[in-house]
DNA sequence: CGTATTTGACCGGCGC
DNA sequence: GCGCCGGTCAAATACG
């Protein structure tokens, strides 16, 4: 769940895998001939592994650092478009822009400019389980579907829901999936709800299709009432940090699996190995005799 | 049978 | 004025 990743953040955040391995397994005492062969082949191995983690932790120094950058320009950005008061609808320009930066934009507050109180909208970025195809997130208000439609600028039908849980309660959200990654579901929220948040059912039986049925999705909840602008900004961060621990797990055990792959499938590292190991036994067993 | 969801039709805003 | 598009309505359908 997202929270926890934000608890294993501070565990995480030492940027770099730590990919050096100790190869100086063999004392330098009891080597023979052919063993300085193997020695000299580790000390390679080691010297070559140290260079290709120091390349490695400068890649992902300057990767955080990149993603920083971005963050800090989306937050400038959502920002400006909090400042900015005139009412401009306008349509999005389409095609070739970033699913991300899109969501960042408040457009949809303008978008109707007869109302002479716009309602306060926010958004939530909820990754979902790749194979969860459903366009439902628990976030612990009771919603009821009233509509669905494929939009032009994303293939994912956009659904509509309403609060269902008081009769005058205002507050609609949308509900679609994000373009550049379809495990992402975007949650746009219009309104406040008239009711307070002691009403968030806690059963989890909201929000799930035909008829109210059981079940759920399985999705990854962001419980929140429509607020402010920081607030979104937070989540939209937030969102952020989970993708980057994600990234960064995932590197770790791509390297990992790299560097098992690699190392198995060189011979001269696997020879090298199975002599050590059988050089280590005998030197036991001769050691122990004594 | 009651309630929620689905989905095609309709409406209104906007650009050309 | 026309067509496109997003948002909403409501009849049909599904489900418990």
């Amino acid at each position: 769940m997202s929270l926890n990743s934000e608890a294993n953040l501070s565990s995480m955040e030492p940027t770099c895998v730590d990919t050096s391995l100790n190869l100086n397994v063999i004392p330098s005492s009891h080597i023979d001939v052919a063993g300085e062969f193997l020695v000299e082949e580790l000390r390679r191995l080691n010297s070559e592994n140290k260079r290709l983690s120091e390349t490695l932790k400068h890649v992902c120094e300057s990767y955080v650092a990149l993603q920083k950058h971005v963050s800090e320009f989306n937050l400038l950005k959502n920002a400006d478009f909090e400042k900015e008061e005139k009412p401009s609808p306008k349509r999005k320009v389409e095609n070739g822009v970033n699913a991300y930066a899109e969501c960042n934009t408040e457009e949809e507050t303008f978008k109707r400019p007869k109302q002479s109180t716009t309602p306060k909208v926010s958004k939530v970025f909820v990754r979902t389980d790749a194979s969860d195809t459903s366009l439902y997130v628990r976030d612990g208000y009771q919603w009821r579907k009233y509509g669905q439609k494929v939009t032009r600028d994303n293939p994912s039908p956009r659904a509509y829901f309403k609060c269902s849980y008081a009769p005058g309660c205002p507050v609609k959200k949308k509900v679609q999936r994000s373009v550049e990654d379809p495990t992402v579901l975007v949650t746009t929220y219009e309104g406040e709800h008239n009711h307070g948040e002691h009403e968030m059912e806690i059963s989890g039986k909201s929000e799930s299709p035909g008829g109210g049925g059981g079940g759920g999705t399985g999705s990854v909840g962001c419980s929140r009432s429509a607020s402010s602008g920081r607030i979104e900004a937070l989540e939209l961060v937030h969102s952020r940090v989970v993708d980057m621990n994600a990234q960064k797990s995932w590197i770790h055990q791509f390297l990992v699996q790299q560097m098992a792959t690699s190392l198995t499938r060189d011979p001269n590292f696997t020879a090298a190995l199975a002599s050590a190991i059988s050089g280590r036994i005998l030197d036991d067993t001769s050691m122990s005799k004594r």
